[in-house]
DNA sequence: TTGCTCCTCACGTCACGTGAGGTGGC
DNA sequence: TTGCTCCTCACGTCACGTGAGGTGGC
């Protein structure tokens, strides 16, 4: 499927997933003959994987680890390979991003709080 | 007080606050006689507003367009001008707020979701 | 005088956005 | 042939971060 319209399913735009290609964090798995780039739906599903560990406020270079480590532990946890580190790494992610999603949380409260401030700031107004 | 200590108790850099002041979005009161930026409570509480407001995904030029009509606002409620516009102004800002807000909530939602799961496929691994 | 805080350039960075000019493919 | 999609540079942008070299102020 053609960078167009998986933009549109996951609601990215294609220069995030033209940038997302360049940073080698989700190279589409085809090239038409005439160099369209062609996604397949496990690179879709990749995409979409990537998606929801961006609002953590992940970089880029930390989302393709976070990927490359899952994709060495199921490797490794074929072939009956040590997968002592592997875990390890992506539990400490795991823990990061729970931190995070807890400072999403306050700021989200933050937020609200702000917007019901601004509204009574408003109600408390008589117009002319 | 100086701009480290208000970094500190605001818990921003001391570059961001620099920042501000160069993009007219938060200039402190005085400056001492050698040049340090000197803020007053006032500005620290313009400061805190700010910072509420910048997770909701708004730029610095809104944030201060905002600022200005809020404060052109209490102007024209004292002097009895027509306040019409202005309250339209603001209106706005919260209806862009709530939405953003919306969108913030599905994103942590999406969020905690993800967590879960890579959680589970944790679960679901034999260590070596 | 020491030490910590702050100053102003000036350039770097991260994740894209935005044309410019050209081609693929039904 | 038309039209819509896609391509690769190359440069721009937004919100800061990071030194470099120097000074304030108790």
């Amino acid at each position: 499927v053609q960078i167009g319209e998986v933009a549109r399913r996951l609601d990215l735009s294609i220069n995030t997933l033209r940038h997302w290609h360049e940073m080698g964090l989700a190279v589409p798995s085809y090239r038409s003959p005439g160099g369209f780039r062609l996604y397949t739906e496990v690179d879709v599903a990749r995409l979409a994987f990537i998606k929801r560990f961006r609002p953590l406020g992940f970089g880029i270079d930390e989302i393709r680890d976070v990927l490359t480590t899952r994709d060495a532990l199921a490797v490794a946890q074929a072939s009956s390979s040590p997968t002592g580190a592997l875990i390890a790494r992506l539990e400490e992610y795991i823990a990061v991003a729970t931190e995070r999603h807890a400072a999403m949380r306050a700021d989200l409260a933050d937020a609200e709080a702000f917007i019901a401030e601004l509204q009574f700031q408003l109600e408390g107004t008589s117009n002319t």
